[in-house]
DNA sequence: CAGTGAGCGAGCTTCCGCTTGACTT
């Protein structure tokens, strides 16, 4: 047993400073944070100085009982956790919980991974810095008071299960008010020229006028003069320019670069990034920092010498920018330069070509250019038309890679232009002049957001990915298309001395996969906004990083700093509390022709619906929910009151009834007691008897058993974690190895006996007579098991000692409990499962 | 698991940051 346990925060880290520290010291890994507030309940003494009730995580009781093993048994312990403040606190949470006082404990830091690097750490020991661990308390416990006070208020005066946060109301406040912009966007139309023109050696050229106009009236009296006008080179420019590349990737940029070049969502980048760092193919991939080791320096300019030749080498260091980065790591970058590829599936290839392609770039030689401006008047008017044109001299980093351009206008300066000289006449070949509208600003992307989240200083690496999921589960925001709409545009057209007018028309408001407000999503965002101004003020948390920041460097007490932000605070929560209306986003959508009852569109219990009358009124309103690709503010009185011909009976089908309606999983088509969901997109109002009947055709055949076994049906299909089979009730993955669509009665029992021999090793006591059996389950757990009844046991059971009467009667006593539970009320949605 | 919506009240939900890995339909 060595002498020295060091503890970092992930294991993959672990394994790597092994290698460096030799044999005297034993690395091991705390998985992140091993202690926090409860789950449940605020966690907080506030009338105690704020006092937080830590306790170990559930999810990190294995860890703590085997380091706590470990730490008896050496003699000197060196806390190697992150350099910021959470690391700071993970090191002194593992001080106390391991119960380190007594022993010769090390603080030590490093934020590269390099031999030298832990070697002077470990030099250069310390202790703990009790400031900055205050910073981290401060920022837990007023992270807890904010959610754990707000979200309450939102159940009451709006829905059950609602949250709101530091961190993730600002960002739906970012999406909500974009959109809102966008909607009362009024866009401006100008007409704009551009000109082919051709030079004495018959080359293209074309170039755009610098005036627009803002009617169509002077765009055409500007093209009537453009009438045989003789046309020269007024003036020629070229000018060097330089160009230089990005810094290596840090999570935001990364996650920013693979959604623009590889089409990823920053949940699956994340999830490639992450296995990447697993095979020891990047760093680090949760990084704020820009920074690179010197051996990672020297080994990117080894490499580029070797593959371009030293002129394209320039080694150099980033500074960040970002005021809120914590660099407690590395840029992420290949940890071998050499190794041009790698990865273990497609996904991971892509993602390793662009981190490498960036890290390599960011170590390579400026791109040298010429920028040419070519000023073209005529003979008619003192109209200018201008062309833009950049060549690469040198091409320097551009060699392996070039930032992703957003702004589309941008393309027209890469041109290459012809040779001409300056008095140089030009030919017209053509004019060319269109109306063009101003545009709204852009719905955020996933990535895009995150960059903006960045910006603010709001959230960390290690939140970005997570809080973009939030905002969806809680259907706050949804990653949607939009189809656009039509406009007419007039354009006029000077061809061989001939105008010609035309009005065509363009798409507009056309978006893909961008980030859309819900119903639910905007009424909750207005009444935070109006209710809790500061906390979804964009700058509150630069305010209280400042906070924070004065905390760490011991001129501020962190239980004071909560106290001037609590009293206000909780002041203003009881206040809301007591005199807030509800607030449903309520619209009037007129009166029903049948009834002559109003209708109207809110949110309930349950989501947006409407409501056909008033709950004074003698009969009781009639409701309906909206369906998903429907929304409150522009929902019409026709589609309202068409969803009250829900359920709807389409006819027969093989003597049957054909029904059609929507439930909690979304639209659904029943027949034969079967349920069949109506694939997304499609309109259910539209949905004929015929186009009902396919789809219960095709539910027919992709149910049909494709074999059995022992004398029971095996069936196929795709769930959320890919495609399965199903036999005895069993579902059984079928991974990549396998063709799912062709799979043979070989691949079939070959996948059951493996399912088998699976779950019979999980099997740790079985009771065959009773038929009851004690299963593994998930983080350490075990189950018993009777049939369909499955009862999680507390993880301090010991289950080789249990009898089956103890067993029988666990199960006695949770069989009526459960009917009960489960004939009051239906079980809480569980399909926002985080992870 | 394929509604519901009043009002009563039980008992539930909820935050942000640090880290994986066994498991689900």
């Amino acid at each position: 047993m060595p002498k020295n346990l060091v503890i970092v925060e992930s294991p993959a880290k672990a394994k790597t400073i092994q290698q460096y520290l030799g044999d005297d010291f034993m690395v091991e890994s705390s998985f992140g944070h091993i202690v926090d507030l409860p789950k449940k309940g605020m966690g907080i003494e506030i009338e105690n100085k704020f006092k937080p009730l830590y306790e170990v995580s559930a999810d990190k009781k294995e860890v703590v009982k085997k380091l706590k093993e470990l730490t008896k048994k050496a003699e000197t312990v060196w806390l190697a956790s992150d350099e910021d403040r959470e690391g700071e606190a993970i090191s002194w949470h593992l001080y106390n919980v391991l119960d380190l006082k007594k022993k010769e404990t090390h603080r030590i830091v490093f934020n590269e991974i390099t031999k030298k690097a832990i070697q002077k750490a470990v030099e250069n020991p310390r202790s703990i810095d009790e400031n900055l661990v205050d910073a981290q308390q401060a920022r837990r416990v007023l992270d807890r008071l904010v959610g754990f006070e707000v979200s309450p208020i939102l159940w009451k005066k709006i829905k059950p299960g609602l949250s709101a946060g530091r961190v993730q109301s600002v960002a739906v406040r970012l999406i909500v008010e974009r959109e809102k912009e966008i909607q009362g966007f009024k866009p401006v139309s100008s007409f704009r020229f551009t000109a082919q023109f051709l030079t004495k050696e018959n080359k293209g050229l074309k170039a755009i006028l610098t005036k627009e106009f803002s009617t169509f009236e002077e765009a055409k009296k500007f093209i009537e003069s453009c009438t045989n006008a003789e046309f020269k080179v007024k003036d020629l420019q070229k000018k060097p320019a330089k160009r230089s590349a990005s810094a290596p990737f840090t999570t935001s940029t990364l996650q920013q670069e693979a959604s623009l070049k590889l089409g990823y969502p920053v949940s699956r980048t994340m999830r490639v990034a992450q296995q990447l760092y697993e095979a020891g193919h990047i760093t680090y991939m949760r990084t704020d920092s820009v920074n690179l080791s010197q051996d990672a320096i020297a080994a990117a300019e080894k490499t580029i010498q070797r593959e371009f030749g030293n002129k394209y080498s320039s080694p150099r260091n980033y500074t960040n920018k970002n005021k809120s980065a914590q660099e407690a790591h590395e840029a992420i970058r290949p940890t071998n330069f050499d190794v041009k590829s790698a990865g273990g599936d497609d996904s991971q290839h892509r993602l390793y070509d662009l981190i490498w392609k960036r890290a390599i770039a960011s170590q390579m030689a400026n791109a040298d250019l010429e920028r040419t401006i070519i000023d073209i008047e005529n003979s008619n008017n003192s109209e200018i038309f201008q062309s833009r044109g950049e060549i690469i001299i040198f091409d320097g980093f551009l060699k392996v890679y070039q930032d992703t351009i957003t702004d589309d206008d941008a393309e027209d300066d890469k041109a290459i232009l012809p040779d001409v000289s300056k008095n140089e006449k030009l030919k017209a070949d053509e004019i060319f002049g269109t109306e063009k509208f101003t545009k709204s600003p852009p719905r955020y992307t996933e990535a895009s957001l995150v960059k903006k989240l960045e910006e603010l200083g709001i959230g960390r690496p290690s939140t970005y990915a997570p809080t973009i999921s939030t905002i969806q589960n809680r259907e706050y925001v949804i990653v949607g298309s939009l189809d656009g709409e039509q406009r007419k545009l007039q354009t006029l057209k000077l061809k061989k001395d001939k105008i010609t007018e035309k009005v065509e028309t363009e798409t507009f408001g056309a978006d893909k996969r961008k980030l859309i407000p819900t119903d639910i999503g905007i009424v909750v965002n207005d009444f935070l906004v109006d209710y809790f101004k500061n906390i979804l003020d964009y700058d509150f948390t630069a305010k209280v990083e400042e906070s924070f920041d004065a905390i760490a460097e011991g001129k501020e007490q962190w239980t004071e700093m909560i106290d001037g932000f609590y009293g206000k605070f909780h002041k203003n929560v009881e206040t809301v509390q007591e005199t807030a209306e509800r607030a449903t986003g309520e619209r009037e959508l007129g009166i029903d022709p049948k009834s002559g009852k109003p209708v109207s569109a809110r949110i309930g219990r349950f989501g947006p619906m409407i409501q056909i009358g008033n709950s004074e009124d003698e009969e009781k309103p009639r409701f309906a929910s909206l369906l998903s690709t429907q929304s409150i503010h522009n929902i019409s009185l026709e589609e309202a009151l068409q969803l009250f011909d829900l359920p709807k009976n389409l006819g027969l089908y093989k003597n049957e009834t054909v029904e059609i309606n929507v439930g909690r999983f979304g639209p659904y088509v029943k027949f034969q007691e079967k349920f069949i969901s109506v694939p997304k997109g499609e309109d259910i109002m539209e949905i004929s008897l015929e186009r009902a009947i396919e789809l219960i055709d095709e539910k027919m055949k992709a149910d049909a058993p494709i074999a059995s076994y022992d004398g029971l049906e095996v069936t196929k299909g795709k769930g959320r974690f890919g495609p399965f089979i199903k036999w005895n009730e069993m579902f059984i993955n079928v991974n990549k190895k396998y063709d799912f669509d062709n799979l043979s009665n070989k691949d079939i029992e070959e996948l059951i006996q493996d399912k088998l021999k699976k779950e019979s090793e999980k099997v740790v006591q079985n009771w065959e007579s009773e038929g009851i059996r004690i299963e593994k389950a998930r983080w350490g757990r075990h189950n018993l098991i009777q049939g369909k009844l499955k009862i999680e046991l507390a993880k301090e059971v010991d289950v080789m000692k249990m009898t089956v009467d103890v067993a029988k009667k666990l199960i006695e006593a949770k069989k009526p409990a459960k009917k009960a539970a489960g004939s009051k009320k239906p079980v809480a949605k569980k399909t926002t499962k985080k992870k």
